[in-house]
DNA sequence: GCCATATAGTTTCATATGATACTATATGGG
DNA sequence: CCCATATAGTATCATATGAAACTATATGGC
């Protein structure tokens, strides 16, 4: 798809009432993609200094346990598939927690490549400590929403991620979602 | 404010029916901060190339266009009050843009260390050249939404970033917004 | 007026990020 | 079996980011 450019066709809106609004109709504090921006610099900003000071975990290492206490062994291929990271993030993820002994790899028998990427015992008592805060952390950030808008909010926030996914690469909409 | 632990309260929806599955109640896909970043990183990633490709500009530098756009002279501090942004990214992406000769400084007799920040008719003239094609980039996100739910949503993420405000530094709310 | 403190803006530095190049293993055609 | 190509993962490099230090100006107490 092409966004063909409005305007210069001589239709666009033009409004001259104040002397210095602009005239395009764009206003930043309305326009979306700014306030998705901001608001998730907002909410990424004061987890990952959750997770940081109390854990010295980083959001993509925070993932990392997620993805393997939810779904057991993984690849890294795998990793990246189910989140939406880069592999090179989720490669230093794993070398930090592999470090820390929070995860453990195992030889994958069917490659050689890759490695199958598991929770230690440390690994999973860790995530089960952090699980609860993470939780609480997402009820005070919706508390005085409707579950409805909650649900509605995050369904608007996958069509969006959708669209740009559409609009970007081509590439289908993410499969990561189970 | 302080995040005090659920669960083990007893009240926490515990499920235990497959066997690989975390018994933390929290799964990725479904936490509110992890869609947030996806749909930003989405959005944000989409927008960021076309405006770099096309313009030469980085995202910081377009929200510097905007509010010189709409609201004429600003100093620095006044675009870091009114954006969400660092003042130090302010800086810097205000000296591209004065490179560029986009933007122009002009003394500030009100305050001898700042100096006051305005669009020169370039800068006027790519802002209006590119504001079409914002509109249309955020007309194609949200194609398919109704416009009630685009609403909603835009209300729906400053409560967040209000909320993430407030449990982060008790900073008050965001003055930004008009 | 003079100094202590605050503020506007820049510079410096340490870290995070991802594109690209690289290594090692896999796979399929001949 | 051998080679061309693809893939898993890592290393390298160039850039982006923001915290903290720094410079210059402002402001209020005395």
């Amino acid at each position: 798809m092409t966004l063909q450019r409005r305007g210069s066709g001589g239709q666009g809106p033009r409004d001259e009432g104040d002397g210095t609004e602009a005239d395009t109709g764009l206003r930043l504090d309305g326009y979306l993609p700014y306030r998705l921006s901001v608001a998730s610099n907002a909410v990424s900003g004061l987890i990952a200094r959750a997770y940081e000071d109390r854990f010295g975990l980083t959001v993509p290492q925070w993932r990392l346990l997620c993805v393997l206490a939810e779904d057991g062994g993984l690849t890294q291929v795998q990793i990246v598939a189910r989140t939406v990271m880069d592999k090179v993030t989720v490669s230093r993820s794993a070398q930090g927690l592999v470090k820390r002994r929070l995860i453990a790899r195992s030889q994958n028998a069917a490659d050689g490549r890759s490695h199958v990427l598991a929770l230690t015992p440390e690994g999973r008592a860790l995530h089960a400590e952090i699980a609860p805060l993470a939780l609480a952390y997402e009820a005070a950030l919706i508390s005085g929403l409707s579950p409805e808008d909650v649900k509605l909010l995050k369904r608007l926030l996958m069509r969006l991620q959708t669209a740009a996914g559409q609009l970007s690469g081509e590439a289908e909409p993410p499969r990561s979602l189970g």
